[in-house]
DNA sequence: CTCGGTGCAAAATGTTTGCAAGTAC
DNA sequence: GTACTTGCAAACATTTTGCACCGAG
């Protein structure tokens, strides 16, 4: 693993109070060495090669802590149900990371943005779209709400 | 429904062979009135309200079946395991729809595209990436050779 | 009338939770 | 020594498959 690789995953665990343990360490190790989007199974699989006794659930888990301390990106392919989309006309996509709800937008400029030619050499396009992570109006307001609640040492939080 | 929609999901339906039965139009309808990205759960749950008898199960088969004949998309969210990406640089995405893989692509021009301004207003932006669907080189060369022994009348055809 | 579609049940796949024992700090 | 982590098992969620009956064409 690289120095620096190494390094931002010692000090995102100890920012986070995580332990350093030789299973997280091989965990991280083996994502980083991986060019393919790997699922949980993946790595399991891998893993076991060196570290045999690893359980799957370990695997499974610390690969949601990195994520959730921002070790690691999840993929389009969260691991939810399947999400249908009937507006087959060329438009874009913001996910709230929050909510988890999906917005359109529809943009001419986005609609027509270049693919780099190397890119449509190599594959066959049938489709692009700009995607974006991002908090939605609602669940910003909540969170404002929420926070202003803080302040006000209010006791009676709910939910 | 609109008028236009009713006639691509009665084409569509009849070039595919398939028959037009009271379900799939209900959520056909259900599907095109909706503007969440619903899950098969969704659809079950609000077309119970007009159609109580109907099972999980057709819905879930149905749409589907309506994504195969490519009367729906599917956005992210496909419904397979959570896969994860170490790299958190700017970078961009092809899915494979063949053979499911996900690969990566650099492109300047493409980190630097702008967001429509009234969006930048309502989303707080985190993250922004040109999604592709496409056939990778594998996959269509797969089926290139698939169909040159279509040609030939081979009958080994193995797999 | 026939074949494909529906509904139900069970299996398969993936994710989450609870808990006792182990280990990093 | 303490609190977090691991491994296992069970629960839960989602998708897929098999099959008897039904209904669109």
């Amino acid at each position: 693993m690289a120095e620096d690789q190494l390094q931002s995953f010692l000090n995102r665990c100890r920012e986070h109070g995580l332990k350093i343990t030789p299973q997280r360490t091989a965990i991280y190790e083996m994502l980083c060495g991986s060019r393919k989007h790997p699922t949980a199974e993946h790595i399991y699989a891998e893993i076991r090669n060196s570290y045999p006794n690893i359980s799957f659930d370990t695997v499974n888990r610390t690969l949601k802590t990195f994520a959730e301390i921002g070790l690691t990106g999840v993929v389009e392919g969260h691991g939810g149900p399947r999400r249908y989309d009937p507006n087959l006309e060329s438009h874009h996509h913001i996910h709230c990371v929050r909510c988890r709800e999906i917005f359109d937008f529809q943009s001419d400029e986005l609609d027509n943005l270049e693919i780099p030619p190397e890119i449509k050499q190599e594959y066959r396009i049938l489709n692009k779209r700009v995607v974006l992570n991002a908090v939605c109006r609602r669940c910003r307001r909540r969170s404002h709400i929420k926070k202003q609640r803080q302040k006000k040492g209010a006791s009676n939080e709910q939910d």
